[in-house]
DNA sequence: GCGATCAGGT
DNA sequence: CACACCTGATCGC
């Protein structure tokens, strides 16, 4: 929950999610979504009183949330104050003191979110300095390096403050499954029931929130059912959301609610009150959206959890994970960072040990910087991914400022494909904590970097491991092996003295989870053939894991026989769908609505559930240099289509396989001159610090490091 | 009577 | 585990 006090210290004039106490005397608003917590005051009687007696105050918003908002008559009264702003549409604002008459200029933009339905980050410009206000968000990684307004020509801009959205700011919430692999495994889940016959149907537990929108548009478009909810006045001008949502009871899928409806679950009931069609009862399942997170060395990610006989859990969340935030806030890399959120169980001091390392403010006062290896110098260029790789290496390491990713320029990024990126994790494993534990065995023992900030890279390389331990009880585990050989030899990094070109490897899968988008993942790939022998490897595994997961996916009617043994089912596989349903989110405004649905349809194909490829994006990373194969061992490489050439692209990164295949290619083309006066640090610390070098951080003597 | 706050539950 | 929300009880104006 959030507990920003509505204002921003360089511009204490304006107050954004907050209108209740001082806030009372905002020369402007600004809401970033239609969620409760970030109204608080809005329908005050006192802040009712003062719009009455002014014409300035306005609220502004994106207008998706102006929709929404003023859908309900508790807020009419804003009606005539409420501005919407188009989003990544640079707005000038006056900011006048009515009484005083005092006045500042100041440039708003909004910027996408993928919170909910309208959500969006506020950029600030104006005197003071540059502030981004996120609200909430969910970005996968490498979204930050596609926005181009956060950039000024090819850098990032010079950011003073980012009020961030610190939910999942705790290493505990490392990895959360991205959109996309929980969408597939929701989709195959209701396809696989609702298909059984037209009596089968699936009651979504949804709370009470904005932010299921996109999953009732796709589930409707993949499906051709369309899902029974509540309420949809508020979706009128919103042809996109409007079309897939309905009052007719009379569908498979159901979204509705009622204030006992888990008693009516219980009684075979739909909280709509339907129990039977024709005559003929309906057999219902539940599933309930839960955030799933895994932590740094549990990569297996079963997007969905059966819970009961007929009850499910799936994987959703509406907030980025702990690597999702560090992802962010390092690609803006802002001289200061404020948690909006204290997550739970965590103090501020706590989130800030884990931000301020990724901001300037701290960067600056840790003096010592590390430079043994000079200047790397990559021989190819890659064109498709982002060139912060380049940025990175040839730029000196220390500055920390990627620039824009070539993609983004180069392409006119039709559609959001290209934010389909989804780059999120992709390396999930599955696993039942209980497999992971089991398995873990031999690799697991990065002490060593685990405490630095940049585990997530370890967690990476562990994640791969944990498939690979995960899937080899099955059947294909063999088939693995090239694949294990690269885990070993990431852990011996860690274990022995590290070398840079063996850790490169290491680094660019964690790199490449921070920022998807810095590591141009097809062209790369493309060049080398190590890197399709592993993908080989990776995707043999990962099909492995998919085959698993779909059967233990598979619906009878009779579940109840063994479902229990099925408990730890899960649908997802790798999948290569696409983002298209993130654009949903991500612009706030009806446009984007509009160009997602655009974008369905023209790529249905898109959202298909594709059993093979390595796991989720990570294949689709690997997918275009490697997409051949992918597709051609699952056959249905048919449905790779532009859409995920680009996904790929954007994710890259992810991809450990990839990674792990570019790493090896790619440290036979840097050049690693020795730096002569450079302290001669241990083990464990040279390897932290060639992933930071990596990550095209700079060097700082932390604590951690130890 | 209304709103704010807290507890409890989903 | 969380989230965002609802309900109900309590308190204060």
């Amino acid at each position: 929950m959030s507990r920003f006090g509505g204002r921003v210290r360089e511009y204490p004039a304006v107050s954004i999610d907050r209108f209740d106490r001082d806030n009372l005397r905002a020369r402007a608003y600004f809401l970033s979504h239609c969620h409760k917590d970030h109204m608080k005051g809005l329908r005050a009687p006192a802040l009712k009183r003062r719009l009455e007696g002014s014409l300035k105050v306005k609220l502004y918003c994106s207008p998706v949330t102006k929709e929404l908002l003023l859908t309900s008559w508790k807020y009419k009264f804003w009606e005539h104050h409420v501005v919407a702003l188009e989003v990544e549409t640079p707005t000038q604002i006056s900011l006048v003191d009515e009484t005083s008459g005092e006045k500042e200029d100041i440039e708003v933009t909004l910027l996408p979110a993928g919170h909910c339905p309208g959500s969006v980050m506020f950029l600030f410009e104006g005197e003071n300095g540059t502030v981004l206000y996120t609200g909430d968000f969910r970005l996968a990684k490498g979204e930050a390096a596609r926005m181009e307004l956060l950039h000024s020509g090819t850098r990032v801009k010079d950011i003073q403050s980012v009020y961030l959205d610190t939910t999942f700011c705790d290493p505990k919430f490392y990895h959360i499954p991205s959109r996309e692999e929980c969408l597939k495994g929701i989709l195959e889940l209701v396809r696989s029931w609702t298909s059984l016959t037209r009596y089968h149907v699936v009651w979504l537990n949804c709370k009470a929130a904005y932010g299921y929108e996109y999953l009732f548009i796709n589930l409707s478009e993949e499906l051709g059912i369309k899902v029974h909810v509540n309420k949809l006045d508020m979706f009128r001008n919103m042809p996109e959301i409007l079309y897939h949502v309905t009052t007719d009871r009379r569908t498979q899928i159901h979204a509705c609610r009622h204030p006992r409806d888990d008693d009516c679950f219980r009684g075979n009931r739909l909280p709509c009150g339907m129990t039977c069609q024709n005559g003929t009862p309906l057999h219902i399942i539940s599933i309930k959206p839960s955030t799933m997170w895994f932590g740094e060395r549990i990569k297996k990610t079963n997007v969905i959890v059966r819970t009961g006989e007929s009850t499910y859990r799936a994987c959703f969340s509406f907030h980025s994970s702990y690597s999702e935030i560090k992802d962010f806030l390092s690609y803006i890399c802002p001289v200061n960072v404020y948690p909006n959120v204290l997550p739970v169980g965590g103090t501020e001091d706590k989130v800030m040990e884990i931000l301020k390392p990724l901001c300037r403010s701290y960067r600056r006062n840790l003096e010592p910087r590390y430079k043994p290896l000079g200047t790397l110098k990559r021989i190819h260029k890659r064109d498709l991914s982002d060139t912060d790789e380049d940025d990175l290496f040839d730029s000196e390491f220390t500055s920390a400022r990627p620039k824009i990713p070539k993609q983004q320029r180069e392409e006119s990024k039709p559609s959001s494909t290209g934010k389909s990126e989804n780059a999120e994790g992709n390396i999930e494993s599955t696993e039942s904590h209980k497999a992971t534990t089991t398995y873990t065995s031999p690799n697991v023992d990065f002490m060593d970097c685990e405490e630095s900030n940049d585990d997530d890279d370890e967690e990476e390389e562990e994640s791969e491991i944990n498939i690979v331990q995960v899937l080899s009880p099955a059947p294909g585990a063999t088939s693995t092996s090239s694949f294990s050989g690269v885990t070993s030899d990431q852990q011996e990094t860690n274990a022995d003295v590290p070398r840079w070109d063996a850790f490169f490897k290491c680094n660019k899968l964690e790199e490449s989870s921070e920022n998807e988008d810095a590591f141009p993942s097809s062209a790369d790939a493309g060049g080398s053939q190590s890197l399709f022998s592993d993908s080989d490897g990776v995707s043999d595994s990962t099909h492995i894991s998919s085959q698993n997961s779909s059967q233990s996916t598979h619906i009878s009617e009779q579940g109840s026989q063994g479902w229990d043994s099925q408990m730890d089912t899960v649908l997802i596989t790798s999948q290569e769908r696409n983002a298209l349903d993130f654009s949903c989110f991500g612009k706030g405004g009806s446009r984007a609505v509009v160009s997602v649905l655009q974008e369905t349809g023209s790529q249905p194909d898109s959202s298909r559930w594709k059993p093979v490829g390595p796991t989720t994006s990570c294949a689709d990373d690997v997918a275009c240099d490697l997409k051949s194969k992918d597709c051609g061992k699952d056959g249905e490489a048919g449905t790779a289509g532009v859409q995920d050439v680009l996904v790929e692209v954007s994710n890259s990164s992810r991809t450990p396989d990839l990674e792990l295949r570019r790493d090896s290619q790619s440290s036979s083309d840097f050049e690693i001159p020795l730096t002569p006066d450079a302290e001669v640090p241990q083990p464990d610390k040279l390897r932290c610090l060639y992933k930071k070098l990596a990550a095209g951080e700079s060097i700082l003597r932390e604590k951690k490091v130890s």
